[in-house]
DNA sequence: TTCTCTGCAAACGCTTTGCATTTCA
DNA sequence: TGAAATGCAAAGCGTTTGCAGAGAA
């Protein structure tokens, strides 16, 4: 967790939400429409990978805004669901965009060498994760998971 | 992750490595044994699940120091092997004791409502967990995993 | 004595917040 | 017009660090 996050490489998913869909969100939860909301949304749609807030803020293009309201705004938007939070344990928050209807619970792999990121597949399975919930008497059961290791790249690299 | 750790529950492992254990692991790594190492030591001792700094800070019985110094000395044992930080989300770190040879890998399920933890027996799976790797070219790959969930107390008192 | 540790206070990085002003609906 | 959003600056919080003095080996 060390490399700048340009060097991010990605798996994207393929369903892209529009910015007419975007914004339609928007107002239907009575937020208002404004430049910096846009850019930011343009900010994630382009990279779909997870983005720290101070990323998202340097990628703005054309509109700047205050980072205070890069921060809210993503607050704002994981409310509404439109951005689902990750944590990869270093204490710093990295946002993605969510397709509607898509709860976006997916997990990535971590390189500790380049931090790049690859959006993973696999799952904790499901009834595993019952068994465990009912085992302990627990409900609204849920988990985060994130994997770490050394990507291709950096494994070469150590070796030459 | 809202209610006083004073109320955790948690179900211990059986081996405890004694004091002497201890001071002799410090001793190996050439460092100091001194009153406010072996004042942590025994609170991590007392209690077995994870503790925060402030709270092992809080908790350290006729020995007092310095919270920098909790800090310094939790970093110290973590570097050292002798424990383990686990990572809730909720951007506070946690440390549980290790016995000497045990790497302390285990995971949580955390109670949403009154911070209950318990220690799960559970592992993402270990084969799938290869196959991940080999399928995106990792190596040395590992992974952190915690749940949560509203435990048989929050939710008897949500019906009530 | 020497090297490590500690207390204290200050700094750090991420994040939030109060307040006056601006902007969208 | 009125509610929501923004910029700016300050504060909050967990954590780290610089430095001089204290303590273990």
């Amino acid at each position: 967790m060390k490399g700048p996050c340009s060097q991010h490489t990605h798996r994207h998913r393929l369903i892209q939400p529009s910015l007419t869909d975007l914004t339609a969100q928007l107002r239907r939860n009575s937020r208002k429409i404004t430049a910096s909301r846009q850019a930011i949304l343009n900010v994630l749609r382009r990279h779909q990978h997870p983005l720290t807030n101070r990323e998202i803020h340097a990628a703005l293009a054309g509109f700047e805004c205050d980072l205070a309201t890069v921060y809210r705004n993503l607050n704002t938007l994981e409310e509404m669901g439109m951005v689902r939070r990750f944590d990869f344990g270093d204490g710093v928050a990295r946002f993605e965009l969510l397709t509607e209807g898509d709860d976006g619970h997916h997990h990535h792999l971590v390189c500790t060498r380049c931090s790049t990121v690859v959006e993973i597949e696999d799952c904790f399975p499901a009834e595993l994760e019952a068994a465990l919930a009912a085992r302990h008497g627990f409900t609204q059961i849920s988990h985060k998971l994130e994997f770490f290791g050394v990507c291709p790249e950096c494994r070469v690299q150590k070796l030459a």
